[in-house]
DNA sequence: CTGTTAGCGCCTTCAA
DNA sequence: TTGAAGGCGCTAACAG
């Protein structure tokens, strides 16, 4: 009970609490001057006692935590995974734990941003789902005036003090119509998502854009809500199908919900592709093993080690402006068209 | 630049520094013995420097992190958002924040357990989803010991030091395959794990022990790997129901699976539940959306609110004595049967 | 009602 | 090669 601090090694090794903390950092300038002896003492008595250093007495002491926060807004996706991955390989060749928060519950993102200003992390990479309002990139710029460098992976924020990741959702959206529209299709249904304004998303907007650069009337009787469940996504195809003109691409702006479409299709006897194109959004992994594998848009790599250098880099110092770094989605075509 | 101290505040509000903390906190026994002007400076003075306390100079007086922390293998599996958003629950109206950390990476379990003992958290709930040396549970009892509030959901962990949580899975399983033998089958397919032993699962021993209490032979034809994944799922119901023989009822080790398997039924034009029922494991909301709905083992409430108060009444010091809980699973019938 | 003060555990400069 | 000492920012017992 109690945990052992530097003092019981001290004791317990017979040397000064400095010599401890030597033994355990080496000194300035590389060599340790502490004799083999001391130092194999020492380190004896530190395993033997169990004793880890207390973390925030160092943290207070060094005026930095070694923590990076991830912060996201509900688990469950596996995309996130992917962060939370390129973050802790990043971090732990530099020494820094990476922890992970939730803003879908707890007061949301302001109660994640004042524990940062408490101390939390010395770095935070926060995903944005949906558009928050402007207090809260004031908040995070605030933040990073007080010196926490911060990585936001959101379009709808821009800022000139914290770093800011941005994909070009939209323009890929617009690129993946297109192309269905080069190959012939004519009637393209789109199944969105139903809450959250989705008329202007970007991947919405992208939609509409490719129709209209090919002179194709936008008919709102091709435009499902759905995107958001799998069940939904299939009697959102199962309606699009039902259509007496129905149509014979469809782009889903999720790709579960692609995938889904792609089973509503194939149990009223329809193939993918042959009677119905399906092109999905986020390029998850089920996406690659599904049948037929789909097709796609957005980062090939699944890796976000670029978002990990960004928030390095900062916590480095090597950083002085605020950046926007852009990942470039792309049609990634398999075979569902 | 540089978060402003209570000194700052201090200074700036023309005040000691106790009086900053004591408007902060109220004072011991209630009576806040600040007049009210001066707290009105003060807390002025806060706003505007925009001043949070510093958690880590708080904890370190306090010996408390007033932080929980929940570790997990993985993200990307929802289950787990439930896990936390309990935790989050719970905690917050006792002033916990919740951080979440991954095993899966990092160096596992042993790197988070040495993070808790250097002050992380006050409190630890760990899940494993496989079985673990020896070494890892002597690690737990060993935070436990520093007065670290620990709770491990695990089947394979006993402890008299630490909390830990059980389920009832494989009897859940056998109680699954008892139910379908009861209506009737004889030929009961599984789709198990395919790595880490799952000959050794208590899932997997549900099922063998429920055909044997039935005398219905083992077939070693029965059992395919593929519940990890929903590809491997459906390819494995696909090589079972082309037996010659081929199976009336399936029990997948994973509602994915189960999902999986009943698309591959229907591909072949087999109806669920009438040609082949199915039975999953896990509970997943996924379940009940998909068609038809799905039967399944697993704790029927979602909440994991007792797991949470199982931490926090240690955090309370109300916990004494090892504690173990049980989650006790259930057969959740649904349609798929 | 407000201020002074002694640490919490660790790191690091300076002295021995 | 080792030790002594101050202080990171905050809390709380004790004085005033």
């Amino acid at each position: 009970m109690g945990r052992p601090t530097m003092r019981d090694v001290a004791e317990s090794a017979q040397v000064s609490i400095s010599t401890v903390s030597y033994v355990l950092h080496g000194r300035r300038g590389g060599s340790d001057r502490i004799s083999p002896e001391t130092r194999e003492r020492v380190e004896q008595t530190i395993a033997q006692l169990g004793y880890f250093p207390n973390r925030t007495a160092r943290s207070l002491r060094r005026q930095r935590t070694d923590r990076i926060c991830l912060a996201v807004p509900r688990l469950g996706v596996p995309g996130y995974d992917f962060i939370a991955h390129s973050l802790i390989e990043a971090g732990d060749t530099l020494g820094y734990t990476v922890i992970i928060t939730i803003t879908g519950y707890t007061g949301g993102e302001n109660a994640i941003i004042e524990q940062m200003a408490g101390g939390l992390a010395d770095g935070l990479v926060i995903l944005f789902e949906e558009e928050k309002p402007l207090a809260i990139t004031e908040a995070l710029d605030e933040l990073g005036n007080k010196g926490v460098a911060v990585v936001a992976i959101s379009n709808s924020i821009r800022s000139s003090v914290i770093d800011v990741v941005h994909t070009t959702e939209g323009q890929a959206a617009r690129e993946a119509v297109s192309y269905l529209i080069d190959r012939g299709h004519r009637r393209i249904g789109l199944i969105a998502f139903d809450s959250e304004g989705y008329r202007i998303s970007e991947r919405f907007r992208g939609y509409v854009d490719a129709l209209r650069e090919h002179d194709i009337p936008f008919d709102q009787e091709l435009v499902r809500p759905g995107a958001a469940s799998r069940r939904a996504a299939y009697e959102a195809a199962q309606s699009l199908l039902a259509l007496p003109d129905r149509p014979t691409a469809v782009l889903a702006l999720a790709d579960v919900a692609a995938i889904s479409a792609m089973q509503a299709a194939r149990d009223i006897g329809l193939a993918v592709p042959d009677d119905l194109a399906v092109i999905g959004t986020g390029n998850i992994v089920e996406g690659e093993l599904s049948i037929p594998p789909l097709t796609t848009i957005g980062v090939p790599s699944r890796s976000y080690e670029d978002v990990a250098s960004l928030l390095l880099s900062r916590l480095n110092g090597e950083a002085a402006e605020a950046r926007v770094h852009t990942r470039p989605w792309q049609l990634i075509v398999r075979d569902s068209t």
